[in-house]
DNA sequence: GACAAGAACGAACGGTCGTGCTATTTCTCG
DNA sequence: CGAGAAATAGCACGACCGTTCGTTCTTGTC
């Protein structure tokens, strides 16, 4: 049917984004090549192309993988979480262990840094990603003014926007000049930014 | 003599690393190759080339200049305001220039993204431009500690950190959202900051 | 076990990459 | 002006790039 005969076919495609996925965090998007990906997963470079038909749809798969990742690891389990504060803490929590747990840099960064000033496809879908992911942010915000737990006055874009900034500041700091101390630094920076929108 | 004849080709040279740097601001320091430097200046591949004997020290030119005019345009005219809150005002208000300033992203951006995997020469160098950097910003702090316009108890260090990030934000936000809203974004995070360490 | 569909391979393409080498032009200075 | 040095061009090289094509091997279905 239509639906079936993918199992095969599927699962090496996975694999394939997975090591490509490794290599992004190290090199950046443009620094995937179809070479160098078959390599890494032992594969022939024709082999590769092939689930793909363009370098370009195998790096929009990596980024989508990259996103997919970022939620399920930082959003979902924080939804556990009570509404307000604890889910607020949660999620930033979990960004800071996001941010340093595989080896290499955040591969979204890495995509809004290279992409930023290069129409295409690629950068469309980075600023899909980052828009979702500052709303989300949002979100968790205004959740934490309705229960009373942060200011009325405090406007969530502004404060999604600093807290974001804190989590940039961490992953450049941390990547360039060790991770202890960076860690400290966005702990604390998180912690006087948050106490100065408490109600 | 050893130190003569150098006024055509050190302005050829200049020449070159100005439009490469141009270039790197939009297609990143891994995007910078001899062949599209040369077209870009209007000169061979050779040519480019006999300047710098390496595609790597073409890149290390490039981002010597980027800190050279960051240093130039941000924190020169800086030391003409008064030690203190003034001059860190003024510091923060031409880095905020600086970042929208020419077309492109900001180098030393790129750079600390792109190399922060990737041991070698031009990473150990963005490490010492960016330590420099930081530096400088707690300098400027501690002088309006100093100066008693901050409290005394305001680290500088973790304060020139939460500065980073919010301008890392404008950047970041900026390129991929938009300038205005963004600048309005960062100036208010900046002031709230600040106003959060005021004696 | 036959057969079709999917998956992977291997070779080749035009192109660009960085890097040498050798001429040739251009500048500099006595 | 002319000698010598500096600057630039031209050409070739091996390597890698993304992509195409035809073939082979694997897989699942009747």
């Amino acid at each position: 049917m239509t639906a079936a005969a993918t199992s095969k076919g599927a699962a090496t495609r996975e694999a394939i984004v997975d090591r490509a996925l490794h290599i992004a965090r190290t090199d950046g998007f443009e620094g995937l090549s179809i070479g160098g990906v078959a390599q890494a997963v032992g594969m022939s470079k024709s082999g590769v192309f092939a689930h793909f038909g363009s370098r370009e749809e195998l790096q929009l798969a990596v980024l989508d993988a990259a996103a997919q990742r970022f939620t399920e690891e930082v959003f979902l389990p924080a939804i556990r979480e009570r509404r307000g504060l604890p889910r607020l803490r949660a999620i930033l929590r979990r960004w800071i262990d996001w941010l340093h747990a595989g080896q290499g840099g955040c591969p979204m960064v890495s995509a809004a840094i290279e992409y930023d000033d290069r129409p295409g496809p690629i950068r469309d879908r980075v600023v899909e990603y980052q828009t979702r992911l500052r709303r989300e942010l949002a979100r968790a915000i205004r959740m934490a003014i309705d229960s009373g737990e942060l200011r009325a006055d405090c406007d969530p874009v502004q404060l999604a926007f600093e807290l974001f900034g804190i989590e940039l500041a961490l992953h450049h700091d941390a990547r360039l000049f060790g991770l202890q101390d960076a860690i400290a630094r966005a702990d604390r920076a998180m912690h006087r930014l948050i106490e100065s929108y408490r109600a």
